[in-house]
DNA sequence: ATTGGCAACTTGACACTGTCAAGACGAGGT
DNA sequence: ACCTCGTCTTGACAGTGTCAAGTTGCCAAT
């Protein structure tokens, strides 16, 4: 009966299969297609099940894309710490790293990344997205808190203004309203964005 | 057939009546509905107008949405004009008042804000849309050509630095990313935004 | 082995959407 | 009077999210 919920592991793990496609789906979508354009039925094509397979998985199309957007912030989470572990010990170069990484994974993806910030897809604080989204933050905290100095700016400040310019820049950039090809400035020349995060560097450490 | 007491009489009834409506009307739809509910149906409606009526005057959705947006900028410079000019002559002081002001119009508003920053609203580079654009970038320009010393920051810079410190700010505070409440950020307790904007303070002025 | 039940979908329907085609209708010119 | 044009309406079409009902297949109990 129900003695021993999610006994669901034998061999054809059906159910959990398409519900996996269905995010891959969308994920896969979100990046393809303007927002308007992500329909549930597109989803549910692409996932190769009938058009109203979704909703047995999830209540309302927001649900669904919610689940999308939460891979989203997964792998923006993934690449801050590769780019992070991959500098050294100073803790400025690893907040920087972090700021470099957060930026060059919102101009790969950029109609995920404006998605992952739209009110909306956020249900329950303590939903699959929300969840992933504070993972996320996390990173950019304890790298704040690394940068720690006795007469630095107080701690939640310094998140909130390292966040604040990080997707700033890469929101107005994607929004074209900075005169520059965001396909450029990760990639050829990244002395923009390098300048850019050196700007905040007085807020967190000396010299 | 018309909604009722039309006044198609009046002296001021010009064609260009109808298409003023449906600005207007698609300007408050876009502030008291979220995105995927402000209709060209429902703007119709709003107007008074027959469904098919604003193709008449508006190629598609995107362009009808443009126009109201628009407005949304226009409203957006003259917040931050009105600021600047109550501030003193400090250039510091104008810059900041200027911040605030985007801020406190970013948060009253904050679905047409946001939209006005979504990509694919922006037709082409001339469109009104990008032209009433580039009209509130430039009073920030201004704004910022003021503060400029000798051994001040690159121009360009300095006005992507200040954008990007009060876009990012107020695009997080509504994608409920920064633990504080968006409704309280300006009127009650405004020291968050102000010990934000004095963060950048080292990147324009001395001391 | 048969039955029952239930979860996982599918099919069908409804109201709504954006956009196109065609028509009504008054104003202005000839 | 006739014609034309711009303005707007009506009607239609494919596509959408979501709900209701039906179908299928598997597992447990009889």
């Amino acid at each position: 009966m129900l003695a021993d919920g999610a006994v669901k592991k034998d061999a054809g793990s059906r159910p959990d299969d398409v519900r996996a496609a269905l995010v891959a789906a969308a994920a896969a979508l979100i990046e393809e297609l303007p927002e308007s354009q992500v329909s549930l039925r597109a989803v549910a094509r692409r996932a190769g099940v009938s058009h109203a397979a979704p909703a047995h998985y999830f209540p309302s199309r927001a649900d669904l894309m919610a689940a999308g957007l939460a891979e989203g912030f997964d792998a923006l989470t993934a690449r801050m710490l590769e780019r992070r572990d991959a500098a050294g010990d100073d803790p400025w170069d690893r907040l920087k790293a972090i700021g470099l990484g957060y930026i060059a994974f919102a101009l790969e993806r950029p109609r995920t990344y404006t998605m992952m910030f739209q009110p909306g897809y956020i249900t329950s604080p303590d939903s699959v997205l929300a969840r992933s989204g504070d993972r996320c933050q996390d990173v950019l905290t304890l790298a704040v808190a690394e940068t720690r100095r006795p007469d630095g700016v107080d701690h939640g400040l310094g998140v909130a203004f390292a966040w604040v310019t990080v997707h700033g820049f890469v929101s107005l950039l994607t929004s074209g309203k900075l005169d520059c090809d965001p396909a450029e400035v990760v990639d050829p020349n990244p002395e923009l964005a390098d300048r850019l995060l050196s700007l905040m560097r007085p807020a967190f450490v000396d010299g």
